[in-house]
DNA sequence: TTATTAGATAGACGTTTATCAATATGTTCA
DNA sequence: TGAACATATTGATAAACGTCTATCTAATAA
């Protein structure tokens, strides 16, 4: 699993955290990812690299096109172990719960 | 309050994380904090500049030293609002309960 | 006031990183 | 096979950042 610091690392860019708004609760490709940004497509890809490599967003093919969504429960699970850290005192079981139906 | 994106740049630095990790659940003047690390004195200074602007930390003067502490309650807000924007659906009030008595 | 100690600030340096243009890879369709 | 399209990779460049040394400011004590 990702650590506190890798995963601080990936998010800490405006353009990632764009792309992870937007493939939060869809699935979008790469192209439409573009238009919704201010970069270029190869800008684009290079932030979905590392937002997959650290587990955060997975990629499914479907022809010429690669369908990206994020990975909520990694951002959850990350977010849990931030305030476990930092924020012992507030921990709570609660937060790491199953979304609900 | 700090912006998900601002928020994630400051903690995005292994020495500035270990700084937090160590004012979680105690105060530590300067040279405390630098016997405790890799790193110099200025670099401490720096880091806890960065953190205390955030409003990460706070730090109190006591004569010549100054006591610097953890905010936790920040952390844990910073990290409510970042599963709120990538994690909706697992979204859960008891994670910005108040801390044990 | 002067010396000493704690912490902050300034400036320089090397590394990392976000970006782009150009090109390569991979997939579909004629 | 070849053309067209979607995405990934490469290489270059500029900006941001972490670190250090040197120095400054602030507070206590002789």
């Amino acid at each position: 699993m990702l650590t506190p610091i890798a995963f601080a690392k990936v998010i800490a860019d405006e353009t990632r955290q764009q792309i992870m708004s937007m493939l939060c609760c869809q699935q979008l490709c790469v192209s439409d990812i573009v238009e919704k940004t201010a970069v270029s497509q190869p800008t684009v890809s290079h932030h979905l690299n590392i937002l997959r490599e650290a587990g955060l967003v997975s990629g499914d093919r479907v022809g010429k096109q690669v369908f990206y969504t994020l990975n909520q429960e990694a951002v959850v699970s990350c977010c849990g172990q931030l305030v476990q850290n930092f924020a012992p005192n507030y921990i709570n079981v609660e937060m790491i719960a199953a979304p609900e139906a």
